[in-house]
DNA sequence: AAATTAATTTAGAATTATTCTAATTACACT
DNA sequence: AGTGTAATTAGAATAATTCTAAATTAATTT
């Protein structure tokens, strides 16, 4: 559960430009959610970080979280009234949430549909943030052979 | 707080359709959600029913909404992990959430959008839902004359 | 290096939207 | 009228998140 040196880099840099401290818990908790790329939820998240850094507290988890966000490292991903979950996928992308698992998927997406979605906004409408989710499930394409 | 006629229909069409019945209760929070199409919360629909069915109950209300949503006759919206809201705007758009005032808007996006959307999904990724959210603000567009 | 200050972490309480439960009511059909 | 099913109701329960206040850590000044 260690940053890449270049990855530390970035995690340092992007909280100090927020004036936030690149603090071992922050770090922690960003490390795991790069190498498990699977959207988790705080509370996940907590578990998973108990098992190296059994100290650390849930309200810290949601803390470090924020400012996680805040400094634009992780993206939150919301569906329905389900828990919260972090992203560490900075592209453009939506995602997809399949109704059957739960499971979220990553769907890449050229920046040119960001601009054109953008487009229909009134001309003083600002948006700083497009999310962009999918509800469904995925069939089985059983190739028969 | 009525149903035209017109509505009245659609309203016992769609119920029927999922054999759920057409009370007093659901066609009173149809029709209010109808009326005043600003996408309010549970909450604001359960104050909002008390005025003229004072004996309805939050339960009641939360119960509706979910019949409503089911039998497709209005939309839910999520932003972060405030209140859901509700959308009777059946056409394909998307929303537009003023993080300044916390107002929603509704943005018409034409379906050839949402089918280029789709096209980025893995073949057997099968949507039932696309939500597009844009967060942001407001710019005042102070024309000086 | 000790003292001071400010930021961060922590545990647990509080909040809030929503769901659940069990009892009552309303309605359709014999 | 009597029975059965669905809907409504009040209030309790749940669950994710936020808040609070104290304790810890780190940074800065003396």
């Amino acid at each position: 559960m260690q940053l890449t040196p270049a990855y530390k880099t970035i995690f340092k840099k992007a909280l100090e430009k927020s004036s936030l401290k690149p603090t071992k818990q922050r770090e922690h908790i960003f490390s795991l959610i790069l190498n498990k790329k699977d959207h988790p939820t705080a509370d996940e998240i907590f578990t998973r970080s108990r098992e190296t850094m059994p100290s650390i507290s849930l309200a810290t988890v949601y803390n470090c979280l924020e400012t996680l966000v805040e400094s634009g490292l992780i993206r939150q991903v919301n569906f329905e009234r389900e828990s919260t979950r972090y992203c560490p996928n900075l592209k453009p992308h939506a995602h997809f949430h399949c109704k059957e698992t739960g499971a979220i998927y990553d769907v890449d997406l050229p920046a040119s549909l960001f601009n054109s979605l953008k487009k229909h906004l009134p001309k003083n409408f600002e948006p700083e943030q497009i999310d962009i989710n999918f509800n469904g499930s995925i069939h089985n394409t059983n190739n028969h052979s």
